[in-house]
DNA sequence: TTGATTTCCATTAAATACCATGTTATTTCT
DNA sequence: AGAAATAACATGGTATTTAATGGAAATCAA
C-alpha cells in the first residue's frame, strides 16, 4: 500500500485549470479517503493560506483531518485558533478528481501562485505542493544554498537520527 | 462528505437581503442539520452577539447544539452564562435554507455588519462568518500583519505540532 | 389594503460530466 | 525473450447540469 506523496512531476494546466493529479498521488490519496472505493474518484483539499509557501498545498482526507483535529482541539474562540482556521480553512477549498485523473483550480488559483500553462506538484510525504515550475526550481535553489555548508547539512540529517529524535528541543525542528 | 466549512464565496445580496449560500456551505449544513433529508431545505443558525467580530456567524445545527451544550454545562444562574446566553442566543436567529438555496439577512443584520450589494462567506471550520467584503479584507490584512514575523507565524503553526499538542498552557491559545 | 415577506419561476454563466485520441506502460501469449 | 494485445495516462473538445440571481406571483401582517 502506497502511503506517503513522492516524486516531481509537471502536468500540462488547460485554459478551464484542468490539471492531471500524477497518477501515483491519485492512488494516495484513494487509500487515504475514509468514503473512497472502487467506483468512486477520491476527494481532496487544496490550501493556498501558508502565504510565504510560494505554492498550493494538496492533502488527502486523512491528511487534513490530523489538521482540522488539531485545530478543534483549540479553544473555540481563541485568537489563534481563528488566524489557522483562515489559514487553513477559509483559505483552502475541498475538491475531487474527476474520472479522468483531474482537478480544476480555479482562476483565483492559478494567479495566486504564477501558473501559466504548466504546474509542478512535488510529493512532500503526507501532502503534496503544486507549483509554476521556475517558482519551484527557485526554491529548491535557496534549499541548497542552505545545506551548502556541509556542517549544516549534517545538522539537518541528524535530526533523523533514531538516538537524536527525542533529544533534541523544539526550537531546533 | 464534506463536514466542515471550507473557502471563501461572495455572493450578491438584493433589495430584498436574499443571498445564496455557497453550494459547498449547502452540503455542510445539510449533513450536519438532523433532521434533514433529500427532500428538505436545513436550517442554520446565525449569531450577531460576537460583537467586536465585525461579521456575522453561520453555525450548522449540529455545530450550535456544541456550543449550546457549553453553555448548559455552567452553573445556572451565573453571571457569566447569562452573558453568553445573551451573545449567544438572544443575539441569534434561526433560519432555513430556500429552494434556490438562500436566505434572507435582514436589514438589521445587514446594518449591523455594513453589508450593502454583497456578502463574503469565510469557512471556519465548524462555522463560517459572513462579512462586507472590504471588511474581511481588512481583517486578513490585520492577520497578515500578525503572521508577518516569521517568528510569530511559526508560533501559531507550532499549535498543530503533535509533540507540542498536550504541552502548551491554555494561554497559548 | 398596502407594505413586507415568502414562494415560485426563468435566465445565464460557470462548473462538471462525458466522450475521444494519442501515447506510454504493462501484461499476455507464443 | 520478443511481439502483440491490453490497460493506464495525460490531455483536448463537447455536452449537460448546477449554481447564482433577477423578477413575478402569492401569502401574510399591520
Amino acid at each position: 500500500m502506497i502511503k506517503r506523496f513522492r516524486g516531481e512531476w509537471t502536468n500540462k494546466v488547460d485554459a478551464k485549470g484542468r490539471v492531471s493529479i500524477p497518477a501515483s498521488f491519485r492512488r494516495v490519496l484513494e487509500t487515504c479517503d475514509p468514503d473512497w472505493n472502487e467506483s468512486l474518484f477520491p476527494s481532496l483539499v487544496l490550501v493556498y493560506g501558508r502565504k510565504g509557501s510560494g505554492c498550493i498545498e494538496g492533502y488527502s482526507i486523512r491528511s487534513i483531518q490530523e489538521v482540522d483535529d488539531m485545530i478543534s482541539a483549540l479553544p473555540r474562540y481563541s485568537k489563534n485558533r481563528e488566524i489557522l482556521e483562515r489559514l487553513l480553512n477559509s483559505n483552502s477549498v475541498q475538491t475531487q478528481v474527476d474520472e479522468n485523473g483531474r482537478i480544476v483550480l480555479s482562476s483565483k488559483l492559478r494567479e495566486m501562485i504564477g501558473i501559466t500553462g504548466e504546474a509542478l506538484f512535488a510529493g512532500m510525504g503526507e501532502k503534496f505542493q503544486i507549483w509554476n515550475p521556475n517558482s519551484y526550481q527557485k526554491n529548491m535553489l535557496e534549499i541548497f544554498e542552505i545545506i551548502k555548508d556541509p556542517g549544516s547539512e549534517q545538522r539537518i540529517f541528524d535530526l533523523l537520527d533514531k538516538k537524536t529524535m527525542n533529544k533534541h528541543s523544539d526550537k531546533d525542528d
